[in-house]
DNA sequence: TTGACATGCAACCTTTTGGTTGCATAATAT
DNA sequence: ATATTATGCAACCAAAAGGTTGCATGTCAA
């Protein structure tokens, strides 16, 4: 669950669309998540495992069905972190900001 | 220079150190890039062409050396349009302040 | 209890990746 | 002119990535 575990895990385009078929719909069993892929099964077990190590997704048993959720904290962690020493002018301005509204509850 | 050029070129942790130390000092040569590192130059030539082709660097001539300079579009692109989607909450109020601060010309 | 359904595990295969070595070329300094 | 510096190009290589097939196991329904 390091940060490069979560470079590498995003570094797949099958891998950013199971999270986003969770984005959509949290919670899908590993039948659901393979519906309509041109992938097998065990491939996408792959992925979702590569996800897991990557703190991406969580699972849970559910009697003989697996069910995924979408973990958003490591990808946050990364835009914080990461993207954020990249961005300038009024965009570090905008990160300050960010801060405020983080620290404090301001919903 | 596709969203998955870019996410396969941070997936490198290499490239990802190149990324910091033109954030550091941009426009350096490759030479300078390589200096201090535990691999060949011609690895970093190699690494360096996949974030050009990402478009994350962009490089110059000047005689016989090759400067370049980070490009920090991408990155704030997959920022926006990715990241951003799994962002939830007062995150989302932020977004669309970021989007207000960034169309016009407040800084 | 037996068949169907959902997943787990492991071996195997091909392509990509990250890296190397060796030599070629271009520009600068002496 | 010539040696040195900075980079370019190509072949090669080991390991990792992405995927497959085949079979085993666990769970639910009839």
């Amino acid at each position: 669950m390091t940060e490069d575990d979560v470079f590498r895990a995003l570094a797949d385009a099958s891998r950013r669309m199971l999270l986003d078929r969770l984005h959509r719909r949290d919670g899908q069993s590993l039948n659901e998540l393979c519906a309509g892929l041109d992938m097998t099964r065990q491939a996408v077990t792959k992925h979702l495992a590569i996800l897991q190590s990557a703190n991406l997704v969580s699972v849970q048993r559910r009697g003989r069905e697996r069910l995924h959720f979408i973990n958003p904290v490591p990808i946050n962690d990364i835009a914080e972190r990461w993207i954020g020493k990249f961005q300038r002018g009024h965009l570090r301005a905008l990160s300050a900001l960010k801060k405020f509204l983080e620290e404090d509850d301001h919903e």
